[in-house]
DNA sequence: TGCATGATTAATGTCAGACAATTGCCGCGC
DNA sequence: GCGCGGCAATTGTCTGACATTAATCATGCA
């Protein structure tokens, strides 16, 4: 492992960065544990510090683990699902809000992937999906639900959905465009008309993937994208019209 | 901004967390300078070497980026995909890699994520995606054209294909689950027999782009799941024979 | 002999201070 | 008015030290 003193970026980035491509490249395996902070210092000719700007960097991305103590170290951190989930939901969510990314784009990639779960969900739910599907829709019928709340269980109706589907890749990947889009869901005012609206089409998903009903799942999929974003579009010209008009 | 002495958690981690929460929250915003490294020593009485850990860790997730000189500091970085990319890959890759999801799971939710975008990209299509695609499919019919290679212009294939959705948020969802799938299928050797397979697929899925059909792309990309599935049970199958042979 | 207990040791976590390198800015001189 | 040099602020890096943690091992006692 050598660094290149020519080059423009930081020390630590350049450590930091041929661990990483040594534990994608397997030649650092799972539980592995790396040469201390004063061996590694000593390897790259850098101080113990520079050293462990390197190491934050790669725990920052979960793909180490540190551990104090006389057997301890910096060990190579199996990468599971639930360290990977809220950096993937931070990520997607600072996507779509620094980069204006339309309501209308978000939402159209979100219910093309929810779309993609159906079919597989329809085959595989089994009683535990179902049961949280319909928990969330009756949570959502509950008067006096705040629009919050409302969202939130909007949110888990559609992660029940997709865990549905039985593919943990998918879950993973879904995850973070569902839940990074609730910023942008609670622009919206659910009216109580809405939420009806919203909720009658909740349970014609969860009676199509009952009913191993992947076509009609999808179809009801598609139409609660329409309706999401036509409410998003009423909002969005109500908001031009207070505008203009005050 | 405080911190809890008594939790387990290092200083510079409930640093990072605590101007990370800033950043999604939005109470600091795109371009922002963040204090100097010696004034959030001072907010946060901690060294200046604990701020910097808790800074790179940051700037490992592209949220801050930092500048040297008098005019220097951190800023809070505007996140766009193309720093994301990376990130995604590197996690897919390792998520899959390390956890011994098997070919079926990824290759499934790579496939249902593809017949997503396949009803947009016919719709959206520019002859600049149809010609990447024609190109790539020339490609791989090159002979002598290496099994990377082969791979590499695979993946190009497609990154044209989801591209041609017009959707930056789905190809920045699906980057992840096309890229960090290249490692396993490599472990599929392409015989010359097989290629065939894979380039009139791959056309097919072209031609039903160009002609706008929607549902012709969703079939040719399910038989060519078909077809990928096929190959490395076949694969499989071989490796389990040579082992219980040999 | 067996076990509890304390010393040892090795490692990370944190601190203080210093110097180097970079870069914008201001003032000075021409 | 313009160029140029020095200044100041900031990050990057180094050195050395001490604190904290946790496993290990030796010791002494029952």
């Amino acid at each position: 492992m050598k660094l290149d003193p020519s080059s423009p970026a930081d020390l630590s980035a350049q450590i930091a960065k041929a661990i990483r491509d040594a534990i994608v490249e397997g030649r650092l395996i799972v539980d592995e544990r790396l040469p201390s902070e004063a061996e590694l210092a000593d390897q790259f000719s850098v101080s113990r510090p520079t050293v462990r700007e390197a190491l934050k960097r790669l725990a920052a991305q979960s793909l180490i683990r540190t551990q104090r103590g006389a057997t301890g170290g910096a060990f190579v951190n199996r990468l599971e699902y639930k360290d990977a989930y809220p950096q993937q939901i931070t990520t997607s969510t600072l996507l779509l809000s620094m980069n204006a990314v339309s309501f209308e784009t978000a939402c159209e990639a979100r219910y093309a992937l929810e779309r993609a779960c159906a079919p597989l969900s329809a085959a595989r739910r089994n009683p535990d999906h179902l049961a949280t599907m319909r928990a969330e829709i009756h949570r959502q019928g509950q008067p006096g639900l705040s629009d919050e709340s409302f969202c939130d269980s909007d949110v888990a109706f559609h992660r029940a959905l997709v865990d549905a589907a039985g593919n943990p890749v998918l879950s993973y990947q879904l995850a973070g465009a569902v839940e990074a889009m609730q910023p942008l869901m609670n622009m919206i005012t659910f009216t109580a008309r809405s939420r009806a609206e919203i909720i009658r089409l909740h349970t014609a998903i969860a009676d199509a993937v009952e009913a191993t009903d992947a076509p009609g799942a999808e179809a009801a999929l598609t139409e609660l994208e329409a309706y999401t974003q036509s409410l998003a579009r009423n909002v969005m010209a109500n908001r031009a019209r207070a505008r203009s008009g005050g």
